[in-house]
This record gives C-alpha cells, sequence and structure tokens, in this order.
DNA sequence: GTACGCTACATGCACACGCATCTAATGACA
DNA sequence: TGTCATTAGATGCGTGTGCATGTAGCGTAC
C-alpha cells in the first residue's frame, strides 16, 4: 500500500484546512474575550469600528459587510448595535436614497483607540 | 513621517489577521453551501464525523470538542442532533460512568464517505 | 463510609446568525 | 410619465452558539 500523489496533496490539503481552522478559532476566541472583558466589544464590533476609522470614519453599509464578513442582516444588526451603543449613527445617504451612510461618533472612535492597543497585543501573542 | 519598524510589523501583523479572517470566511461558507445542499450536513457535523473515522469510528465527547472548536455545549448539542439523524450513537462509557462515548453508525460512515469528495473539491477550489 | 472537591456531559437562557422576505428607492425602457 | 426589474437595507423566523448552571459519577481524605 504505497500513498500516490494526488494522496499526499490530499491529505496536506486537508491538515492546511485544519489549521486554518484552529488558528482562526484560537485568535478569535481570544480576541472576544479580551475586547468584551476589556473594553465591551465583540470582534466583529472592533472589526467595524476599524473599518470605518481606515475609511474616513464614514462608509457605506454595504462596504461594512463585506469587513465584516457578515450576511447582509447581520450586518444590519450588527449597526444597529453599535448605534444602540453610541458608537455609530446612521445617516441618510443623499445620492442614493436608500443607502445608509454608517459614521462614527466621537465616542466610536475614541473606543476603537482604546481597544486598538489589546487588539494588537492579542494578535501577537496569539497568531502564528 | 518616517513608519518605524514596529509600525511595520504591526501592519503585518494586522494584515495577516485579515488574511487569516478573509480566507477562513471564504472556505468555511462555500464548504457550508456545498455540504448543505449536497449531503445535509454542517462543517461542524462535517468535522465530527471525520473526527470518528480518523479515531476507530469512537471516541470520547470530550475527544470530539476539541475537533470541532467548538464549546463544550455547543458539541454536546452536536452530538444530540447527529444521533436524531441517525449519524452517531451516544453509548455509556463503562470505566467512566460519567463519559459518553460517540460511535459512529453505518449510515453515519457512509455518509461521511459520500460527502468527502465534495469536501475535498471545495477545499481544492477554495483554499489558497 | 461519608463528606467534599472535581470532572463529564446536559440544559435553560439570552443572543447573534443566515435565509427568506418586505419596503422603498433607483434606473431603464417604452 | 408609467411600468417593471433591480438594488439597499430592515425584519420575522428558525436555528446554532456560549455562558452559567444542573446532575451524576469519580477520587481523595478523614
Amino acid at each position: 500500500m504505497v500513498a500516490d500523489v494526488s494522496d499526499v496533496a490530499e491529505l496536506s490539503l486537508v491538515e492546511e484546512w485544519h489549521l486554518l481552522l484552529a488558528r482562526h478559532a484560537a485568535v478569535f476566541n481570544a480576541l472576544e474575550c479580551a475586547l468584551q472583558d476589556e473594553h465591551g466589544l465583540g470582534v466583529s464590533e472592533f472589526e467595524a469600528l476599524e473599518a470605518l476609522a481606515g475609511c474616513d470614519h464614514q462608509c457605506r453599509a454595504a462596504d461594512l459587510t463585506d469587513a465584516v464578513h457578515l450576511s447582509q442582516s447581520a450586518t444590519s444588526r450588527l449597526v444597529a448595535r453599535m448605534e444602540r451603543e453610541g458608537l455609530v449613527e446612521r445617516a441618510m445617504c443623499d445620492v442614493d436614497r436608500r443607502g445608509v451612510f454608517v459614521t462614527l461618533t466621537e465616542a466610536g472612535w475614541t473606543r476603537f483607540r482604546t481597544a486598538k492597543p489589546t487588539h494588537r497585543r492579542v494578535l501577537r501573542e496569539t497568531l502564528r
């Protein structure tokens, strides 16, 4: 019984997937705990804040959907939660009145800057 | 304004994290859709089946928890769902009567073998 | 043997998710 | 201008998740 080339290729493919799963789970859980405990933020909330901070503090809801890797509906509720917490505001978009501009509030910007060191620390500790 | 070494290091750390997030989301979603559509399985269900198949078709519930990267409670419910679908059985563990042996049924083994090519195909198509 | 701490798994609960669907606005075309 | 397909985002619904806790069995100490 000799493993041929395609068996080896498949094995490494599965191993790489399991490695990816394990790495993701480890970093994600560590981030979730640290951000929640120290700043009352979930990972998705932080990613949304980071996306907004990197986009002039304002972007379309649809752009956030890509940034947080969530469904459209989940993103909509995420924005609703963050608005309830005063981290962002939803503004009517003039050029396309179906659209929504999500804008970072002063409180949201502050929370992001405060949480950022925690985020980076956990990445340093758990990534790779 | 010159970026120093630690700024560069932090940037690449964050980029690597975002890459990990994106890769995970892409592969996970593709797997979820394909396995659900073609075999009525979720990713976690498949991972559990794979872990059991690689463990002589029988292992402790606690071992499954590690394999699926889920909490203990989620794993317990996962096993309950899979038992309801006839994919696994829960058996009393003689040496430690608190424990539970999860065993692959014939149907579970068949479902795993059937779904495996789909799983590998999606990995080939979406990983890297 | 009895008491006590620990471990394995199950379960109540609150909450976040995706899917399907709804509403409102847009753009194209007759 | 009126119709209609398309798109942006919100929401009802069912389900899966983690946390906290419950229950039962184990192991040690006395």
